[in-house]
DNA sequence: GTATAAAATTGACATTTATCAATTATGGCT
DNA sequence: AGCCATAATTGATAAATGTCAATTTTATAC
């Protein structure tokens, strides 16, 4: 039931809003969660069973709270979300955007809450896989016990990835880094690399990357200016992908390797 | 065989070399992987058994080198290390620095690789876990499965603390946070949290933290000023901790809430 | 114990990015 | 279709932190 069925069109790499893109379950996160070859038949069954399927979120709903207590972990189905966590200030730190596939709370099986929230940033539809079940399904198959790690480690090493970019990167290398990422990830997904909509305001944009709004904005105007990008509001064309990685500080490799990456599990 | 004989003056509250400690079992995070209740004691053993130690490192030895391949996970025993992934520009960003008691490696599970180095700050020994065998214990017991979850979990939400901190905070907040987050991790392991010694750089700290050198040293000198910190070297004394709290922009609960999980599970 | 290298500190200055303020554009709602 | 709140852009200025350079202190090696 997981594999939801997808519009041919859908699965061709064209310009697409994440509002109405339905992920293909072969790019899904749960893919080898959900279809690993070694599980057979009766096992799928199994784990489609302790999947619950929710209403769609509107815009601005939340799929849960901060300090909420923590039952499921959830898969985003289409639509996107963003996690972020509150600061002592009264202020928000953006800790994540999440695209079809990718998974949502995974920071709260430690202390059983969550912490931080999760609003949909357009509508979104989720599964839910209430964890109980998960771990209890794991304890049955090793190889989803094994996809579970697997997806656990490969959150921290992104996270260390984006402490990397805030520690160490000017602004323009935040953004570019940025906008690679979300390129790499709808690529991974079947969609254009090239051409895309963001879910996300500039505001949210300017959060995750720890600058402010002003700067952001400045920055897609002077990637306009340098022929790096067309942009217009949420309409993204890469124009020089090239350019773009050198001014992120990546080497070609950290592409490739993100993207076999993907091939293997996400 | 884990829980290693300790000093009894160790076990008391007392200004401590980490180079000289040995952590209580009690307070390692293996604690509830190699000795839950629930883990009676012929599996106790079986934990035990595919455990291996290895020969101490000297100070500037790697425990392992990116991109080296994984094979297990790592606990100290005594000791400390940073971990540290290089930078296109030859630089290295650090992204840990891991205390007697703390797991190393989670983050190679997904690729099978290394993504950072692990090098010993000081004269450091680890406990050796075959990753296949955790895994395949894990299948058996459902309580080290569960422990080992939540250690992947605890791991992803310290990792979004610090990108917060990264992303939103000053220099001083940064080191206060930082400061205090040592201060915490002393004090879990049964040390004293007023007054320790750093095995760190200034150049590591400044490093983790996103600043420059000369930027955390002027913050120490402030601090010392303010009579926030007692600093000779890497000989700390904590002198106003609820100050720090505040330029560190943390509320009190969030302390506590460190402080709480550590009993639970670290 | 002395020489040498490495680490830490301090000051002066440059640069980046945040902040404040004003304007324009956009999207949702009736 | 038009109004209003929100989002995005742009400019001017200020503040924080980085960079460069010099000095002092500490650690390491012979």
């Amino acid at each position: 039931m997981l594999q939801k069925t997808v519009p041919t069109n859908m699965r061709n790499k064209k310009v697409v809003d994440l509002h109405a893109a339905k992920v293909a379950c072969k790019e899904c996160s749960l893919h080898q969660l959900c279809l690993p070859r070694s599980i057979n038949g009766s096992d799928l069954e199994k784990l489609d069973s302790i999947i619950e399927r929710k209403k769609p979120l509107k815009r601005n709903e939340h799929l849960f709270q901060v300090g909420s207590s923590f039952n499921s972990i959830y898969v985003v189905r289409s639509g996107s979300l963003k996690t972020y966590s509150p600061t002592v200030d009264g202020q928000e730190q953006v800790t994540g955007f999440h695209l079809p596939g990718e998974l949502l709370g995974l920071d709260a099986i430690g202390k059983g809450r969550h912490p931080c929230a999760a609003k949909a940033l357009e509508t979104t539809s989720v599964c839910e896989v209430p964890f109980e079940h998960l771990e209890g399904l794991s304890q049955e198959l090793p190889t989803l016990q094994h996809q579970l790690l697997r997806l656990m480690s490969k959150e921290i090493f992104d996270d260390q990835e984006l402490m990397l970019l805030l520690g160490k990167k000017t602004a323009e290398a935040r953004l570019s880094a940025f906008l690679l990422s979300i390129s790499l990830r709808f690529k991974q997904r079947g969609f254009s690399s090239v051409e895309f909509y963001l879910s996300m305001s500039r505001n949210d944009i300017a959060n995750y990357l720890g600058l402010a709004v002003e700067t952001v904005s400045r920055m897609f105007t002077r990637f306009q200016e340098d022929g790096l990008i067309e942009a217009e509001r949420k309409h993204i064309i890469i124009k020089n992908r090239e350019n773009m990685r050198q001014i992120a500080g990546m080497n070609e490799c950290c592409d490739e390797t993100s993207a076999r990456d993907s091939q293997q599990s996400i």
